[in-house]
DNA sequence: GTGAAAGCGCTAACAC
DNA sequence: GTGTTAGCGCTTTCAC
């Protein structure tokens, strides 16, 4: 107790020299297999650990990957987190947590105090305000790579890897179309995000294509909450033409609207169509079920991870954008009879 | 790009030595306070950050706590871990993440390559089959500190933060008696785990109390999932005798029941009541909404990274065993009319 | 194939 | 109040 075994240790042991203990725990440079063995032998027995604190001052580099997140009690995200993880844990590399709570304040705070030295790359998904991302910017030119997911930022050239927002987005409005359904309306995210202006665009142009009328007042911007689909549900209620179909931006928002259409007896499906975005397990959970374009979320995460290490490892790795398709899954909140 | 600033280039600008340059920048022994100034504008000039390797590596120990639990991907441990992060953010301490996937082995793999040089505490919820903890004591054997949060193993002396399980169930089930539920059943988690046994006992207390039958075939373990939840109720509708009330271990496993109960076209409150645990935001998305136990998720991580911090601080800390009570949430799955 | 020694960035005696 | 120096555990030239 209290005293690690080091290498120090082990070439006491053996009365051999730190640096042959160090070749041989790590199979590099050309080591006699015998000493090799009795070196892997005595580390067994002394219950050896790398200090990577050590390994990291003299290699210059820390075994660690961060994550930089609005929050992980969603689905989404804690999905993805489980995919970059399991990547992680195969390359023998930890995961650093960092949450933002979406504030822009907190996530600049994160970032300014974040030791360079301790992070060999990042992983991060901008909290809903950040308009500014210089902070970011900062960190890649201190030579930490950073790999973007889902809320990416369009002014920083790195890798980054998203969902399809775009033709998913198309996809589940066009299901909607065809299912009869001809008023739409979509309840949005925060503007400026790229998602969320990927996904109206996607809607726009579903709506375009088949000559379908786009009213302002049927397309409301706010948070990505249950609550706030339930609050923007009130409001098309309030419009002067109501639509007979709401797309929103994100499962939670969809089931808040449901939330909303419930309360005020609106037969969901038959009177109002609603498809959501995320495939969210809340979404068979609710009653009707509801239909959704289901996001690769663990595929997210591990791609993430994927690129960041290919950053990592060769400087100057020509950066890549990755788009995933989602699925749609088609339920009972838009089936008319 | 390239080169981080270090201590060394600050004592170059200033023409001071480290040790001072060290000794301002931590405020610690008595510096000058122009010195100290000075340093730390330069500090700031140069976008010096601490190479937390560097420190650890002196100081012997690391900034970091680790975080081992089966999974993230649900309510109650991804609440858990938010409200650690809070914590540990304020202390200025990073999270290091290690999911099981609720497998021994992984927790067995995880803890065994962990590097205890670079993590200065553990905050763990064990994976269901952890019969056998000496991976866990090796570790505390070794010196570093570990609370156990949610699930803990009973065979280890050290801190335990959990919601009141016993209480809570008691209250349950007590709820279920006082709405005229005779006939009730507990849908249980795996055997083994403390929480899961507590829960248990409160059930059967709670029918003790009041002169209710305890039927060997009403009492079924099985896993945590929904789809658990499911198969286990359709196990329960075959019985003999076919209760009126089911109480489940935790919210997914309830709703997995509402789910079956649904299918069966039986009425859920009026025909058979249902009680879950955990306060589940999808407790209120299910229709009828789930009367449950609310867990203190978000407390009890901040409780349990506040106990770890007290043991790192203070080595022979005497461990302490908190619990967290919960709050009866009462809706429309234990209302009879 | 192996050893000696310098050094990664920082802290902490110990001098002065 | 400040400087000098050794050393944390490991890697890596450079010798041999």
């Amino acid at each position: 107790m209290g005293h690690l075994a080091t290498i120090k240790d082990i070439a006491k042991v053996l009365n051999i020299s730190v640096s042959t203990v160090s070749r041989a725990l790590r199979s590099t440079y050309d080591v006699n297999q015998e000493t090799k063995a009795k070196v892997m032998e005595v580390a067994l027995q002394l219950n050896y650990k790398p200090n990577y604190n050590a390994v990291g001052l003299a290699k210059g580099h820390s075994h660690n990957i961060g994550i930089i997140l609005p929050w992980i009690t969603n689905y989404y995200f804690s999905t993805v987190i489980t995919g970059i993880q399991e990547l992680a844990y195969n390359k023998g590399y930890n995961i650093v947590l960092f949450v933002t709570n979406d504030s822009h304040e907190r996530e600049l705070s994160i970032t300014q105090n974040l030791s360079t030295a301790n992070i060999d790359g990042l992983l991060v998904s901008i909290s809903s305000n950040s308009d500014s991302c210089s902070h970011f910017q900062n960190i890649i030119d201190e030579g930490i790579p950073i790999v973007f997911f889902d809320r990416v930022p369009n002014n920083i050239k790195t890798s980054k890897v998203m969902q399809d927002d775009y033709y998913g987005a198309f996809a589940a409005v066009e299901h909607l179309i065809e299912n009869g359904y001809t008023k739409i309306a979509h309840i949005a995210g925060h503007q400026g995000l790229t998602f969320t202006e990927k996904r109206l665009q996607g809607y726009l142009d579903a709506l375009e294509k088949y000559n379908l009328p786009v009213r302002k007042e049927w397309i409301i911007y706010s948070g990505f909450s249950q609550e706030c689909g339930e609050s923007d549900t009130y409001q098309l209620l309030e419009c002067e033409q109501i639509p007979d179909a709401i797309f929103a931006v994100n499962d939670r928002k969809a089931i808040g609207s449901m939330m909303a259409l419930k309360s005020k007896n609106i037969v969901i499906g038959k009177e109002i169509g609603v498809v959501g975005f995320t495939n969210d397990p809340a979404s068979t959970i609710i009653s009707p079920s509801l239909t959704t374009m289901a996001e690769p979320a663990f595929d997210i995460g591990s791609k993430s991870c994927e690129l960041l290490f290919k950053h990592i490892n060769k400087k100057n790795f020509i950066y890549e954008e990755v788009i995933i398709p989602g699925k749609l899954i088609i339920r009972e909140s838009t089936t008319r009879e």
